[in-house]
DNA sequence: AAAGGATTTGCAACCGGTTGCAATTTTATT
DNA sequence: AATAAAATTGCAACCGGTTGCAAATCCTTT
């Protein structure tokens, strides 16, 4: 069973007669252009034959860049992550970059799941950072902060802003929810805010309630949902549905799609009909959208652009080491109107 | 800026007064019996005083194992890789291991793609590869596999059943949707199958077909759609209409849940309400299924036990090198009854 | 107390590339 | 044709661990 082993530098050097420092410098296509041409042609035919490989962590170690990129999610299964993931994934390849992946979720940033891939990709001599898990206040990223690593933030910002982040324009997003709403004829409307220890959650009540002060309106009631989930959404709406004889509402922005799709569940238990009787605005425009009933109207964020930028912000960083650049990139969301929302009665 | 480079082992060595190798073996689980017990406890203090962290590369060249493996998924912005992934994960992280992740749907198999993205993993010499991407005729999977490289596949299998792995029973799936609908009454059952290049498409048709026989009927009609998308589900469904007159049909099996919605968007266009004139199981189970309109009846697999599974076939395969079986673990799906089945007018 | 075996620890080579510098060859210049 | 300058190639140290083997130390046993 013992196979010739994976050639090296040193055989194809050997094969070739010439010292691998040589076959180094040929593999490299920064550093090609230091050997004469028709060597060069002669490497690169020698290494397709005996089917030569880099050996990546010898590369690694010797160069002390490991050309990978640690990426915290504190979920893949939540749908708004993949096309992020996308994103990262096409920016990184274009640089010979490789992503390493954890989802934290277990204990839901509770500290040690975190911190344990952190360390695992500190191992693995990550070069950056790309997290998408940040809540306003992690002790852990600050730590990470201050031992210098490299960090885009995704999605989410960091309480203090020290962070360089690549976020939805969470303001925008509630603005163009509410003009809607408003252009619809709503001037009663209440909000299903996310936690507000998520930057967004917190960005997009403000956002909405900016938006409503500039239509001269009120919000009608905030109630604040404990996670991005339906069943949080739904228990909220119920909440929600509580404080009417305070206070009639004729359509609700939710802080996200989730909590949309919950809202709607008690609502349809509730026989409060969508839109007709009440008007459903979510957020994040995640797939399947538009097969739910009725499809959701909601507030489009851009993704995978989200991730791709993130991604060429942080290598970017990499190579001009001295000035990381602590900008927060905003990308514009846009509204997708469907179904769930019309005039009020 | 030159801040002190992360300690290495040499240096907790010399810090120790100790030579490099005692440190080396006081850091491995395994050779951490070899060092005396007070000497190890100030190793450990030590290394946790300087913040030592291990160099994963170093170790990797050195003992040219990467504890890394290599996942190949068509698309991880269809949800069903999602839940696949985390189960790898876990898996992997209890070994240690890391994954690498690649998607290689760019240009949806047709060669270059996938290839690249194993290049790049044979440079960073993956131990193994889980794959979720086989079609029943890859040459590029043939070739690796005659490279010697370990391999699972996912969820499909290749054409000629040399590659040991995971995937749901699809045999037992189609016939716990057909039994459900002949339960409700129905016998004049068409099928809206998958691609025939892909295993799953293949199996579910043979196992529709063997499903119906087993009750002594015949398949309505059989359409096949031509990928796994909405899209073509609702253009299969149109040419399923279309045959309508050589022979009325009340219930529908499709091959995928995607199939399944665009079936539905045909069918409500053409004013066909479901489940009332017509009953719909879709396959996968995947998320939201629940929210779609009506909700949808499918058969779920275990996704993440798939992943799970097939990551800890190939750790074991890794572990004990010589005799790996070709096993092909096939895991029972399981009925989920929604509203889209319903007995035949 | 000496011999012999078991424990610990040190030594040094090695994994497969990368890179600054020196040596050599080629090309250009006069 | 001689010489300087430029282009190639070789040399050797180094990256940070791992590991077989030798050396040193500790324990038993008689």
């Amino acid at each position: 069973m013992t196979r010739p082993l994976a050639p090296t530098l040193q055989d194809l050097a050997q094969h070739l007669g010439v010292h691998k420092s040589t076959v180094s410098r040929a593999m490299d296509p920064a550093r090609r252009h230091l050997v004469k041409a028709n060597l060069l042609e002669r490497v690169e035919a020698a290494a397709r034959d005996l089917g030569y490989r880099p050996n990546h962590a010898a590369a690694a170690l010797s160069r002390g860049r490991s050309k990978t990129i640690g990426i915290l999610l504190p979920d893949i299964t939540n749908p708004v992550f993949p096309p992020i993931l996308r994103g990262i994934e096409d920016a990184l390849e274009a640089d010979g970059y490789f992503a390493l992946l954890a989802n934290t979720s277990r204990l839901e940033n509770s500290g040690r799941t975190v911190e344990l891939a952190v360390d695992r990709m500190q191992a693995q001599r990550v070069e950056g950072f790309l997290i998408a898990t940040a809540t306003r206040d992690d002790v852990w990223l600050e730590n990470l902060r201050q031992r210098d690593a490299r960090i885009v933030l995704i999605n989410r910002t960091d309480g203090r802003g020290r962070l360089p982040a690549v976020i939805s324009d969470d303001m925008l997003g509630m603005r163009l929810a509410v003009d809607h709403l408003v252009g619809l004829g709503h001037s009663q409307i209440a909000h299903l805010a996310g936690p507000e220890s998520f930057s967004t959650g917190m960005a997009r009540r403000v956002g909405f309630e900016q938006a409503m002060r500039t239509h001269g309106l009120k919000a009608a009631h905030v109630v604040m949902a404990d996670s991005y989930a339906i069943e949080s959404g739904d228990l909220a709406m119920q909440q929600l549905l509580a404080l009417r004889a305070r206070g009639v509402f004729t359509a609700v922005v939710a802080a996200n799609d989730l909590i949309a799709l919950g809202a709607l569940q008690a609502l349809r238990r509730a026989g409060v009909t969508v839109p007709t009787k009440m008007s459903i605005v979510g957020h994040n425009d995640m797939p399947l959208l538009d097969q739910v009933h009725p499809p959701l109207t909601s507030v489009r964020i851009q993704h995978y652009q989200m991730g791709y930028t993130s991604a060429r912000l942080l290598l970017d960083a990499l190579h001009n080491s001295p000035g990381s650049q602590e900008v927060t990139v905003m990308l514009p969301p846009q509204l997708m109107v469907r179904a769930s929302t019309a005039p009020p009665l």
